[in-house]
DNA sequence: TTTTATGTTTACCGGTCAGTATAATATAGG
DNA sequence: CCTATATTATACTGACCGGTAAACATAAAA
């Protein structure tokens, strides 16, 4: 009703957003548990007991923040996909999502991944989140194979995930981001040589 | 001189000992940053003071842990590489170390990805026992490429190493340990096709 | 047996952290 | 204007943490 909804959102759901981009950004390049209530706060321009009147615990905080990495990154995978028309086209283009996502965060790695790193505890509210962040990448690797014709859409899909995972991690641990790129040729060879029943385009 | 060196050891470097094996359970099992100095220590069977007049802080001990880790993997890395005959058996029996391994460790991933996970610094003493580790990985795929005469041996290796990476992290992330069987089937096939020069055996 | 060096213990320090209590204040909407 | 909601301010609690000082134990060497 309210001519102006688009951009006030209310208050608290802007500060909403803005402690969970603090906590994303610390969460994400300083790791989690090295990133205080406080300063996360703080960096959101709002006292610690505004950010408990937002979240239950720092706990549901992490889940929020990944929630909200995964959200993202959906959506920056879905504008770069976007821009190709082939399912195969398609798929490469993920390696170059994934890349690009990579340098832009500096190479610190899969957030979903640190996180799991530090909190070991199954029942963590944030296990949940990487689960589904997880196996939303291989249902559109899947999606995307089937649609591109290979033959074993649901292997090749799980051999090019695999790819994309060890391109991811040890990009971030050898600081290089030119190794998606390389991760990105061996997926090609690896499309082709499934490359089956039905021409592509 | 002394006729019993081989079991004594000295009370000292038996102390050590425990102290890095002690460190290294709880560090790997429950994450670095979650593990207290004073667990640490009592899990030794030793008091903090003893521990600090092994280690100068914490960031010490988290690089003797990584350097241990780094030695025992090869330690049985080349036990299983033992039981194997020509070079490409042999990369095969790497994912077959990685797998037993993941699964020995109740599936919680590299303990090398976890630590910088936890700690971004470049600078940290841990980081260089990190690279170490994971060049020699590297290194030794590259020779077992080069030994068994695959075409582009340093590709093939990177290849191989991309999916050891995937496999391990996401077998860990996803609680599969029959995920680096399924690498492994692909490191197969993209081995078979760059048989080159010279036949194997 | 005394000395000496090493290994180990008890007790403690300062700091940080997640989370809470309470009361006052600002803001937006009806 | 009024009221419900959102936020601030400050102070505090327990717990834990990394690290240290100084005393105590032990065993071999003199």
């Amino acid at each position: 009703m309210s001519g102006e909804v688009t951009r006030s959102k209310g208050r608290a759901q802007r500060t909403r957003e803005e402690l969970i981009a603090a906590a994303g950004e610390l969460f994400y390049s300083e790791g989690i548990k090295a990133s205080g209530i406080e300063a996360i706060a703080e960096r959101a321009g709002v006292t610690k007991m505004t950010l408990y009147a937002h979240f239950a615990s720092k706990d549901e905080l992490v889940a929020a923040y990944l929630s909200e990495r995964d959200r993202r990154w959906r959506e920056y995978l879905g504008d770069v996909l976007a821009r190709h028309g082939t399912p195969s086209e398609k798929l490469l283009a993920v390696f170059d999502a994934y890349r690009e996502w990579l340098v832009v965060g500096d190479l610190r790695g899969c957030g979903f991944v640190n996180f799991c790193a530090e909190f070991p505890e199954p029942d963590h509210p944030g296990r949940a989140v990487v689960r589904e962040h997880k196996a939303g990448v291989r249902r559109l690797l899947g999606e995307l194979a089937e649609e591109s014709s290979v033959e074993e859409p649901e292997t090749v899909a799980e051999h090019l995930f695999l790819i994309l995972e060890g391109g991811y991690v040890t990009g971030a641990l050898e600081g290089d981001g030119e190794l998606l790129e390389r991760a990105r040729a061996l997926a090609e060879t690896l499309i082709a040589e499934h490359a089956g029943r039905r021409r592509d385009r």
